[in-house]
DNA sequence: GTCATATTAGAATAATATTCTAGAATTGTA
DNA sequence: TACAATTCTAGAATATTATTCTAATATGAC
């Protein structure tokens, strides 16, 4: 496992917090018995932890999955944004961004499944709103970064709402499929695929 | 609700089956609970049924949201067949699997959240099997009709696993942040753009 | 009609989530 | 340091929900 799957950036020797040891299990009890599988109970028993403490900081069953979710989800975002921030063309931030999701997926395959597993779940509880904020934050830049190319030509004007599903809809399609076992290849080794699809979708000259 | 909500095509007046009732009432508590929210005891007094029934048909709770999820795919492939098998060109063949996508979750919306939310599900349930077989089934012929596409030069050569999540991933992305209410249009307005991308996607000559 | 099988019913049980009260640790403040 | 306020932890008690089980009822084959 990656250093990524502790929930917090903490340093080696730091004792993680209850809390964090809490998410950690909860990944852990996924891996091993899914999303409705996992029991409040094996939680709190594989983090040597307490029920109390345990609805203590999440409220509810619902609250440690949005608690989760909303963490990898940050740590998916922080890992590709010094890639894209440091694109300057276009075709450069769409290579980050693609390759960045990629790269994630691969190398975190559990929190991978988990936030593909939850993130409906996430989407109609009371941490929606949370999860829209984190969605613009994400794509908000890269709309700028859009809407300048559409500017110059070099970007096809397309409905604003459908540019985010183009893309990065081939890559999220594939990052399922490959962690449901449906295609063996890894999504990172189908970067350039991915990035030359996207490309296509959105530019005004497909073909360079 | 149009009549695709019922899960078996019956006449208009023949009474539906006891299962299929409980699989209709497993949408509509789903629709207003959410998939975890929604329980046995919702779903069986719906359909004026008993729990005994329940588990006579679908032996667990598991059993019954991948039944539904199933017969839902069924559906699902079974309304966009008639257009694919009428297309002639790979092009038609593209438009036809992209825009039989968008069409059907655009006039099932509730029929599609559910499938998205239940999806992960299925894949590690004991139907997972099943999920396999009708992709196969699914992506089988088109996946024949791009071969020889290739072999005449009209689709590029592609690593055969990235095809499916080229075609109908950016089409998946978009329905899913539409029954988030990420976005406002309905997925079927859009056909033009997502048929587009996909043909940009797989074909030599992307701009024709 | 009668047997075999499929289906339904609902009470009983088991598994799980959640609440609640008390106590321990920690933090802020004088 | 002392002390109060607050945060955190513990785990028993409770509530909710899934599942099992036994018996009764329907359905279909012969």
């Amino acid at each position: 496992m990656t250093d990524a799957s502790s929930p917090s950036a903490t340093s080696v020797q730091a004792p993680r917090s209850s809390r964090d040891k809490l998410l950690d299990s909860a990944i852990a009890c996924f891996d091993e018995h899914g999303l409705t599988g996992m029991t409040i109970e094996q939680i709190r028993r594989h983090a040597n932890s307490s029920v109390g403490s345990m609805y203590h900081h999440f409220g509810n069953r619902e609250g440690l999955i949005a608690a989760l979710f909303l963490q990898l989800l940050d740590d998916q975002i922080a890992r590709s944004r010094a890639e894209i921030d440091a694109a300057t063309t276009p075709r450069q931030t769409v290579r980050a961004l693609v390759h960045g999701y990629l790269d994630w997926v691969t190398h975190h395959p559990v929190e991978a499944r988990f936030m593909y597993a939850a993130r409906s779940e996430v989407a109609t509880s009371s941490s929606a709103g949370s999860l829209k904020e984190k969605n613009k934050q994400r794509f908000g830049p890269l709309l700028a970064v859009l809407k300048t190319g559409v500017e110059s030509g070099d970007i096809r004007s397309l409905p604003r709402e459908t540019f985010a599903s183009l893309l990065v809809g081939p890559s999220e399609n594939y990052c399922r499929a490959w962690l449901s076992d449906r295609v063996s290849g890894a999504p990172v080794d189908h970067t350039d695929v991915f990035v030359e699809a996207a490309w296509r979708a959105i530019s005004t000259s497909p073909i360079d």
